[in-house]
DNA sequence: CTGAAAGCGCTTACAG
DNA sequence: CTGAAAGCGCTTACAG
């Protein structure tokens, strides 16, 4: 608030300590090269001046930010917001730091925050939606590592990490058919990435002969409003399903307290599957049987891959298939 | 990915363009001083080269960078992701990039995220927590406009937009006696706000001249879970409370799941109350009734804020009681 | 309407 | 171990 004259620069400390500006940059940078006594007056300086360094002007000069942005969808009820938590925790632990960017379900803001990341010459991107050309070009033109988590396409614009979704989808519908589930409904939320899911279940439930599930499509972001829709469609089905394939977990447990509020117990008269492993799932009444995808593990690959980046080493793999892990617990 | 020469910088395109740097740059920011053929090649130039302006060099010929860092304790079931949802979405239509930060609850970890934040010459850090007085020297002696929301100290660093958090509780304690409540036990979490609340609501509780509440602490962040602890120190009571007063719709909503899995109805046997409003309390079964915080409207004031600031007007307020309304639904 | 030039605050070979 | 100097890629008075 207080109108400054001007912060002090790498030339203000340097002055106050009696050596060039150099010599400040190399003790803030590398102080091993430094005389111990030079230093020492150097942070007297800094102290004194309050020096924070200007890091426009540092990454400028050396053409490198350790800035990464993260493109997601939307923030609440995100199925990525536990690994983007742990992305963000490891970042800032390794001193970089993290832009983020809301695109929103549409393509159209992406390509401007894609943009604007490469303007402030970002190290890395990280996106977890579908990329246009635009993007492609830009990128493929810039130096900034283009990581695609949650997918995992043929050939990817830098970076893969993420997982099949239609096996997902397919190991899904072999659990419930296990467990002797003949009329699932599933719920598919309006993504690429859920539609893969949708399809490869029910590819899947039709390669073990069993009659064509049932199914709602809900509009993106999901919001825990859209069980009581779904609960309707159910309810008005000629034969009511024996369990309902969701999309998440939070999707999930809306289905769980509809049909609770609805007199149905859970599993009992209704199974429940959802997607995510999200905190709540385990804690439910019943808990949720659910699919994990491990972010801590995702967030680990990608500052894996980052560090490769910015330490200029080479890829080995360009897709990384981090997996996932169908929970069961007491929703099915 | 493709190992590139060098990004095409201003001069390329003056070049491609046969005209001076100056031009190009002055056909960026100011397309109206630029002749219209001129702009034609410019463009045509741009378009040809690929050209990205490099905002790092841009910023600091121009000492300003069009950035806002947030730094919230973390991004799961933050009572704060609405808000954040909504401020960076209007930071980015309004041209703005944000840097995000986690601070976890501790108070280390923000002053290392304060000084990146300055280091990269933000023009505002906008801030949930408590700040320590080093923040507030590094913040003082900059021109980076500190925001503090969901708080509403005396004497703000820069400004602050909030609330009374004592006012809430306050006000939670006269709606649940005018209900005829009369054993509350109430659920806090370890944060100086929350503690405010809190000691609102004994305040009022014991001014009504009521009888003293029960009470149970958890830690942060809430979760889920720590409803599974609360209830069973409800039911450990000699004395069963009549309504559960929680911290946050989250912990709400548990102590809901927990009270029905045992087989008590909500509101009859017990009256649960939350707090934030979030997406799901409207849609719970029972609905929640809890306190709405305006996101919307604080996230507007904020944006106010820095675009007075950015443009060097003067501040006629710098606290601002965004206020907040109690939503009575089902669940009381 | 446009160009030449200085400057923003750093970093980093190059000498010494 | 340290300094002088050039350079990073922009912007913006100042002339014309």
């Amino acid at each position: 608030m207080s109108p400054m004259t001007r912060a002090p620069t790498l030339n203000d400390v340097a002055r106050e300590a009696n050596v060039s500006a150099a010599t400040v940059s190399r003790f803030l940078n590398n102080p091993g090269v430094v005389a111990g006594e030079t230093g020492t007056r150097i942070s007297a300086a800094i102290d004194k001046t309050g020096y924070i360094p200007n890091a426009l002007a540092g990454d400028l000069a050396t053409n490198k930010s350790r800035m990464v942005a993260v493109l997601i969808p939307c923030l609440e009820n995100s199925l990525f917001n536990d690994m983007i938590e742990r992305m963000v925790g490891e970042m800032t632990a390794s001193g970089n730091n993290v832009m983020i960017g809301l695109t929103g379900t549409g393509t159209e803001r992406t390509d401007s925050l894609v943009r604007a990341a490469l303007s402030r010459r970002v190290d890395a991107i990280i996106a977890t939606g579908t990329v246009s050309q635009n993007v492609i070009n830009m990128v493929g033109r810039s130096r900034t590592l283009f990581i695609q988590v949650w997918e995992l396409p043929e050939d990817p614009v830098g970076v893969a990490i993420g997982f099949r979704h239609e096996d997902a989808g397919r190991d899904i519908a072999r659990f419930l058919a296990s467990r002797g589930y003949l009329r699932p409904h599933v719920v598919t939320a309006e993504s690429p990435r859920a539609r893969s899911r949708r399809d490869g279940f029910f590819a899947e439930w039709e390669a073990l002969g069993l009659s064509l599930p049932t199914e709602s499509i809900t509009d993106m972001p999901t919001r825990f409003g859209h069980a009581r829709r779904v609960f309707a469609d159910v309810r008005r089905l000629a034969e009511r399903p024996d369990v309902v394939v969701c999309g998440s977990d939070l999707l999930a447990q809306g289905i769980i307290v509809e049909a609770q509020a609805a007199g149905l117990r859970v599993p009992d008269d209704l199974g429940v599957i959802g997607f995510g492993n999200n905190a709540i799932s385990g804690e439910m009444r019943p808990t949720i049987t659910t699919v994990d995808i491990d972010g801590a593990r995702i967030a680990r690959e990608v500052m894996a891959a980052i560090s490769r980046h910015q330490e200029g080493r080479e890829f080995t793999s360009r897709r990384i298939d981090a997996g996932f892990r169908l929970i069961a617990r007491d929703s099915v």
